[in-house]
DNA sequence: AGGCGGGATGTATGCGCATACAGTGGAGGA
DNA sequence: TCCTCCACTGTATGCGCATACATCCCGCCT
């Protein structure tokens, strides 16, 4: 690293021209005669010039970059200052197979919302800058991040309205898999209601379930509550002579209460024909614990859950289960961010992605 | 969004005091009387008030950012431009086991590291900032966001030497996942050829194999020498008396390839006691090769891989592997480079992680 | 009462670039 | 030959903030 960085002032010296030539060299290169441009970038070479961003954004009055905030997940509380560990020995441990589901799976949801949203800013000639919340400062974060970005893409739920509309005030935002609600922003989002009644309506054609259970998860959330919704609309869609008994239970999204959910069940002896869980969690814990019981599934009882996260396709039997598209949730964040910037007087759009129900043998005939 | 974002002056103004005192309340609230702060405070609250980050980047001549740029992984350049699906009906659709590895499994190396480099960043007080590159235009993504950041984390390989020493002169550069050469950058990588060396001599611990197999992947990579030279180690350390035949063959890092050079062994009827493979997906069409015909593994060949991915966790038999970091690659690369923007003048690092031997079923006894 | 020290605030400047506007020179037309 | 027009380049300014330095206001000491 050199002592100073050139600047278009060290690059416009060297070549022999104005810095607004330089400039242009750099913006439009179009405008300067092709002998001056090569000249000025061969000095942009040999002075290793790189533009500050900073300083272009601040005249330019934008930045092209798009931000993505997250509220801070559990891997990262957990996380210990960073002690450079320098190798040596390479320990050799046994790795015995672990039943319950790996820990942070719900860092797969943000890690493939972010795989989208960098492939979509990258096609639209953005870079993406990734914030994460930190408890209470969250606010402070997202301010930071809001005043670097030209739109910003932020999960719902992690950062109060106040501040949301604080921030848009500024620049565009987009709220990603929250319900819409009676507010400016544009959403996106995927069709929760929709995806679990065609899950539940599968679930009847497979076998006509003579009980059903359903689990729902934590019933404050916008997501449980409009899968839930779902489930009751396939439930009134059924014929009445035929409707079966239903039931409903929560188990707050968790795989452990799952379990203990199903445990008892089997304990009680009144085991339904078929278990709907709000998530693929609560359905692993289930077929845990029918397993633990010699329960067969899909023999004596249907089981079905909800995200298409990657344990369920592993498990046994493997888990049918509503496929959310995480990846196009970071995209059409991002795409709809980018057309605003575009044309920031249209009316607020949310999008509701489609999801696909994957059939597995949890749910085999 | 309104129609134009607030300064500090408009902010001071509405306050009643100099753009100064603004500053200041927001940089160094100690300097500030409290009723004045609380004052500028309110103002800040009223107007909405966001700081650009372009300004402040470009007077204080830090920008609190830091950069991670990887070369463009092969799910971007099939993406097609989004098009936003309208939801309406849900596809119900089968979902048969696939053996094959799932596509872009080398996508969730980055993820890993990019959720590393995440967690180090927001610990260290930065931001992170995702470039990818695109093909031909890489030089000009990478410049554009060396422009942008205080310092630059770089896949080994993804960017010209040239280049990288052009941003070096603005910025610190840190290199992942390469081996040391001769340069002035700071290097983080794991230990493959320690990994290796002990993962081959398990395998001699586990069995006293008699002839050993090993695959290699394309040869041109650091990664693939530096595996290959741990394997040498290990047979030069074993007792000369003892020693396998051994035998070693390329297969390009493919699953496809090794499953055809394993199947290819099995028509010979040579087939070897421990076959290990410079990584897993290969190991896995080793795996997928055998059982195909009927080899019993562990029982009639040991099999081992190297890089930890998450299908060999799933295989049958489970696979042993060498575990690579890969979180801690991300994570050591922001540390390091924050240690550098700290202090500047410190001679170049090498950060060597440790890897771990993970013990599965596939080399059981 | 005058002077002094220091905390609180204001003033002025520059960070590096984009860009509106003002030159400059040469080709072509009258 | 002189004027016009166009292509190209230079000049000057402002983007929004941090900060060095100047000022001001008090309380307090002599």
């Amino acid at each position: 690293m050199s002592a100073k960085a050139p600047t278009v002032y060290d690059v416009a010296e060297h070549a022999g021209v104005s810095i607004a030539t330089v400039s242009r060299v750099l913006r439009r290169p179009g405008d300067v005669r092709e002998a001056t441009r090569e000249r000025v970038l061969a000095s942009v070479r040999t002075l290793g010039y790189v533009p500050s961003a900073s300083a272009r954004g601040l005249a330019a009055r934008r930045t092209g970059v798009v931000g993505l905030f997250f509220p801070d997940f559990d891997a990262m509380r957990e996380t210990t200052s960073f002690v450079p560990d320098r190798s040596g020995s390479v320990p050799v441990v046994a790795d015995p197979p672990r039943e319950d589901g790996s820990p942070g799976s719900d860092l797969l949801y943000f890690d493939e919302v972010l795989r989208g949203a960098e492939i979509e800013a990258w096609r639209n000639g953005f870079v993406l800058l990734v914030g994460v919340g930190r408890g209470s400062d969250s606010e402070s974060i997202v301010s930071d991040i809001a005043g670097r970005v030209d739109g910003l893409a932020v999960l719902a739920g992690s950062v109060p309205d106040e501040m949301l509309e604080h921030i848009a005030r500024r620049i565009p935002v987009v709220l990603i898999a929250g319900p819409r609600r009676d507010d400016e922003f544009d959403h996106v989002s995927v069709d929760n209601r929709a995806g679990m009644r065609a899950l539940v309506e599968h679930v009847f054609a497979v076998r006509e379930a003579d009980g059903m259970l359903y689990i729902r998860g934590n019933i404050e959330t916008p997501d449980d509550i409009e899968r839930f919704e779902g489930f009751q609309d396939a439930i009134a869609a059924h014929p009445a002579e035929t409707r079966p008994g239903v039931s409903v239970v929560a188990a707050e999204f968790s795989r452990d209460r799952a379990r203990d959910v199903a445990t008892s069940l089997v304990a009680s002896g009144h085991i339904p024909d078929a278990i709907v869980c709000a998530n693929d969690q609560m359905a692993l814990g289930v077929l845990d614990a029918l397993q633990a019981h010699g329960v067969a599934v899909p023999g004596r009882v249907l089981v079905a859950g909800f995200d298409g996260i990657d344990a369920g396709r592993h498990s046994a039997p493997r888990l049918t289960t509503v496929r959310q598209p995480m990846e196009d949730l970071g995209r059409a964040a991002v795409h709809v961010l980018s057309r605003r910037l575009g044309d920031p007087s249209q009316p607020p759009v949310t999008l509701r992605l489609p999801v696909r129900v994957l059939v597995r043998e949890s749910t085999s005939p």
